[in-house]
DNA sequence: ATTAGCACTTAAGCTTGATGAGTGCTAATT
DNA sequence: AATTAGCACTCATCAAGCTTAAGTGCTAAT
């Protein structure tokens, strides 16, 4: 309330050495984990500043909200505001070191034949490079397009059905079914549903055929029919939140907040996937990195754990979204550029696989 | 060394009341985690013994190896070779409550519909019902047989394989082909290869196809060639070590060792999966419930810790292996028949499902 | 064979006091 | 007017010392 008083009443904006004086703070924050205090920080920033004079500007900061106290004496540490100013100052992130691009690239190569396996090395490999938990969504199903159906029986009553989308995901599925239904006729069948529904997308697809909107006078009728109880049974959605999560265990060593209590519901909160995955699906809108700093409000439990998040798509538009949870007070210079550049691999490499 | 001198020094084994006392402590340890003393011994149990007479017995345990104390003064504890004798003299497990019998029948339900998807339900299940860290382990793709193999021609230079074996596990993958073939072509290549070597073991096609002793000389020669290409492509074994592993931060949150280097080595285990898997494979030979103690031998970083493994499999033979690995101080008369109901009930799944 | 009694051990809990890093405020300095 | 020195004060952390409770082994009595 005293020191910047006029000054810093009226603007939230600061000068440089304020800033600078925050800047060092949330750094030397970063890399010991311990609240800072003015003499640490007069020594170790450049700036020839005495403690008192640097007790004056961190006061100012603290009245702005941008420093807390965690007890009376023993040092400030960063509030969310001061790591989101941080993260917003940080106009060009860090280049990415060759050696962690290249590994970042070999995620393409690793056997990832099937989209499935390209986004479980991705999730593998953010967990391993951040240390922290990573996160990756697969293409939503049900907007995908159809690239091909196909029925193959493989027992007297049993159906196989392979589905595979324009973005390259395969799923299959086993359905039972009364009918004995030959080979051939299975064949028209996927034959009749390739040529009809190519290039819709799953959801378009299933609700033509529960309403029923098929028609086609041409073709006779109990191909019909079956087409559209097949398809029902193989367009179903099930979606059973495609979410790879990975390194778990990271963030539970990492997290300084030993307290049985706190683990437990940091545990918790990766049970509830649909709250994550809702979080993810936002950042699908606007591409490019996110950052969301102090997850609390959005995910409970994980109080001090920042996202960071970006998407990956192909030409066309966005199909999932990558990212890392970690500690607030991680490494955003170093974090940010790998979660960043791990995605538009993840995008080249789709394109690549993609059949459009 | 003294106390039961003459009569426990020739035998090993001990007379009721030492039992009676050996399984009093491991009792008390299971549920209370401390060591325990002559003196709480003394009243828990239902015997009318003094502390005294306790603290002789105690004694002789300790010589024979069934007690240790973590420090001089402060209660004995129960030792490997204590667990052990009493998982052995554990004849009859407890049965299962019946909320329990239904919680494990669910798996087969929840859209269980390929056999991966069961395995993943059942770990799950596991790792849900014991809070401690389930493994389970998918068939051996190599030593299933071929119950069905298809090619589907999904771009101009992509095919894509399917692969369903007898146990009903099912594979896809993407291989890329340079030669531009019909998808009439594929159809006869699948056929051939479904009629060839339906019901053989996927090792050994791939060995009869690397071999080229493939021959069938009513077929034209370009079929063959392709055929030939084709499953050697589809055949390759990469066998991406099939292994399901979860709850390890249960047993993180359950390890009282909170050193941080005890759980560094426990997380470093868990990622050598290799080792499990021989540990696993090895379950498979003798099927029924399978106790590992301690676990320090084979697997490094997994002090403390027992293993409790079950086969599954199809009328013919075992297929896979589920397990728990929790603390050595685990409540066993609850575990066990989890497990043991576990394997069963997945058994009988995949039985129904499989196509043999 | 069992038990009571005793001397001894030790972890854990508590108080105490010293230390060090930090703070806010005021007054002196530039 | 901005900066700095100085001072009194706060608190977490640590070590030292002390007590307590639960345990042990051993011997002697029952």
């Amino acid at each position: 309330m005293r020191g910047a008083k006029k000054k810093a009443i009226s603007e939230d904006l600061f000068d440089q050495r304020t800033q600078q004086v925050l800047q060092g703070i949330i750094d030397n924050f970063i890399s010991t984990s311990e609240p800072v205090g003015s003499r640490t920080l007069s020594k170790t920033l450049g700036l020839s500043l005495s403690p008192a004079t640097i007790r004056n500007i961190m006061s100012d900061l603290s009245d702005q909200g941008y420093l807390t106290q965690v007890h009376t004496s023993g040092g400030r540490i960063p509030t969310d505001k001061a790591y989101r100013f941080f993260v917003d100052s940080l106009v060009v992130a860090d280049k990415l070191p060759e050696q962690l691009q290249k590994n970042i690239e070999e995620i393409s190569y690793q056997g990832a034949s099937a989209v499935q396996d390209l986004l479980i090395n991705t999730s593998h490999l953010l967990a391993g490079l951040t240390k922290f938990a990573s996160l990756v969504t697969a293409p939503k199903t049900s907007l995908s397009r159809l690239q091909h159906i196909e029925f193959i029986k493989i027992s007297g009553d049993r159906i196989l059905v392979i589905l595979v989308t324009k973005s390259g995901l395969i799923k299959n599925r086993v359905v039972e079914c009364q009918d004995q239904l030959s080979q051939e006729f299975l064949n028209s069948v996927s034959g009749f549903l390739n040529e009809k529904f190519k290039d819709h997308s799953l959801l378009e697809i299933r609700k033509q055929i529960l309403d029923s909107m098929v028609e086609d006078k041409d073709r006779y009728t109990e191909l019909l029919a079956q087409a559209i109880r097949l398809g029902k049974k193989a367009f179903e959605l099930d979606q059973p939140v495609e979410l790879f999560i990975e390194g778990q265990t990271n963030l539970l060593m990492n997290q300084r907040l030993h307290e049985e209590e706190s683990k437990n519901s940091l545990i918790s909160a990766f049970e509830q996937k649909s709250a994550i995955m809702e979080i993810l699906d936002q950042t699908m809108e606007n591409q490019g990195t996110r950052i969301f700093i102090g997850l609390e409000n959005e995910l409970s439990g994980l109080q001090e754990c920042s996202l960071i998040t970006a998407c990956y798509g192909n030409k066309h538009n966005m199909l999932g979204t990558i990212g890392v949870i970690g500690p607030t007070s991680m490494d955003y210079r170093r974090i940010i550029p790998v979660v960043d550049y791990t995605a538009k691999i993840v995008s080249q490499t789709i394109t690549s696989q993609s059949y459009d």
